[in-house]
DNA sequence: AGAAAGTTTCCGATATACGGAATAAATGGG
DNA sequence: CCCATTTATTCCGTATATCGGAAACTTTCT
């Protein structure tokens, strides 16, 4: 029973299964059959699994093409998903302020396993390319400057296993070794900040600093990417600061109970229904 | 048996009836038993149902206090749902340029259903409030320029099913009455972009334009939004100049098949695997 | 500390999902 | 244009995975 295809019962899983499939294979969508040869299901049980999920809004079906994609009721449900602890509303006015200051891109990204995901974006006037891409992005933890002032500032242990798991996937993505690596992040967590150019995307450059919980361990982490004129010795230290200081604000955010008041700080809730 | 609780059977049903749930109360997540109670279920079948989703990354369960909330994968996940026709890829750079030139806020607005969801918007430096609010959000196909843009170029049995079944969800909503409706619409289709000030955003404005499938039907609307006075009379024109260009050149890129060429015009698959 | 509410495990009955086989629809080739 | 082939959909008997009552266990509240 361990052999081959380990796993997948409960009509559940199987769904999960077919929308993880969807999800990576959006562009055109995938065919019911393929996705019964992929996921090792007859077409009958995927047929009925897809209805399920289409007669749910989850899948899209293309009638003509008879091609199913993720349907739009997942993507709204995706933005209320992806906001631990509020993190995300919170950082939202921050993050379109510092946009505006900087006019820069700011990205804002926190630890999901072994990856960073990029949680929300505020696009400044200059096109960029980042690792971690659009909202949602994935990109291996440790690679990139928002990815690695992650890394640096979580607890030993854990810091410890993502090296371990992520070394040998940082082939080729600008970390030579896990000499360079450790180095890297001592530079990191020493300076309080993340900067150098990896190189890896050229003219591209990036800072970030972390977000810190009460134990000093990073939540999340406020990136800066822009084009690497922009990040030179005059600004890149007004840049930090600011960033530095924004996550500080986060920081205090984050925990709700103010230690003075012994309530919580400063409820939001203007807007109507 | 069609009486009280007319449907919810299968695991799948329920797991996605679950995980709707924990997106309407994701602030601070939903516990076992709320849940259980909300959708007619026995603790037992919840608790089965999270573990599988739990399992499967769906899920997030905070250990310390019990709660629920929806996971990062899914929202990894859900990212990548809601691009039909690749529109939000297409869009992406079109919606850059755009509130970089502008120096305005761009949204890209799709129908779903009886709504308009917000797939995507670029930031300019004025913050500025919006009917849908963030990507992901929905709004009342009909309220606000961008909804009101798509519902005007719908075909016209489509969109008088949505006009009847709107009308009553748009009480107090800046909508008068069906009169007020249609009058609008009509201005609408008649200049080709939406734009009163609906005066419910107090200080904010938009202008939207419609991208046209080839039969001339709104796949999808560009918008603006701004505050009052950037759309005076002397740049209304320019903007909606500039929309048009754009919306013109999205509607050409939907449009997979180039006539002359008679296959697929670009194909992008740059990258890797 | 005791009570109440919530969570998790267990297990037998049964409802539900599975997939083979057959049918229908679409695709493609001659 | 028609026939062969692939793909999608329906049907239904079987078997298995799901359900929920009961109970053990944990947390929260008073």
């Amino acid at each position: 029973m361990t052999t081959d295809d380990a796993g997948a019962k409960s009509s559940l899983q199987r769904g999960i299964a077919i929308l993880r499939m969807l999800a990576d294979s959006n562009e055109s969508g995938a065919r019911l059959t393929d996705i019964a040869r992929d996921l090792n299901l007859t077409p009958p049980t995927v047929h009925r699994i897809l209805k399920t999920l289409v007669e749910e809004g989850m899948v899209e079906a293309d009638k003509s093409t008879k091609r199913y994609r993720l349907g739009i009721d997942l993507f709204t449900m995706a933005a209320r998903a992806g906001n631990p602890n509020n993190l995300r509303d919170i950082c939202r006015p921050i993050m379109l302020r510092l946009s505006a200051t900087l006019r820069d891109t700011i990205f804002l990204l926190v630890r999901s396993g072994f990856d960073a995901v990029c949680l929300d974006r505020s696009e400044g006037p200059f096109p960029i390319r980042s690792f971690t891409g659009d909202i949602g992005g994935r990109v291996t933890l440790g690679v990139g400057q928002g990815s690695l002032a992650i890394l640096a500032f979580l607890p030993d242990e854990e810091r410890e296993e993502v090296i371990r798991f992520n070394l040998p996937r940082m082939q080729g993505v600008g970390i030579l070794d896990e000499v360079y690596l450790r180095t890297e992040i001592a530079r990191v967590r020493d300076l309080g900040y993340a900067s150098r150019s990896t190189g890896l995307l050229p003219g591209m450059s990036g800072v970030a600093v972390p977000v810190l919980d009460r134990e000093g361990h990073a939540v999340a982490a406020l990136s800066v990417g822009t084009i690497t004129e922009r990040l030179n010795e005059e600004r890149l230290p007004v840049v930090v600061d600011i960033l530095k200081r924004e996550a500080a604000g986060v920081c205090r955010q984050l925990n709700p109970f103010d230690p003075v008041l012994r309530r919580p700080a400063a409820v939001l809730g203007s807007g109507a229904s």
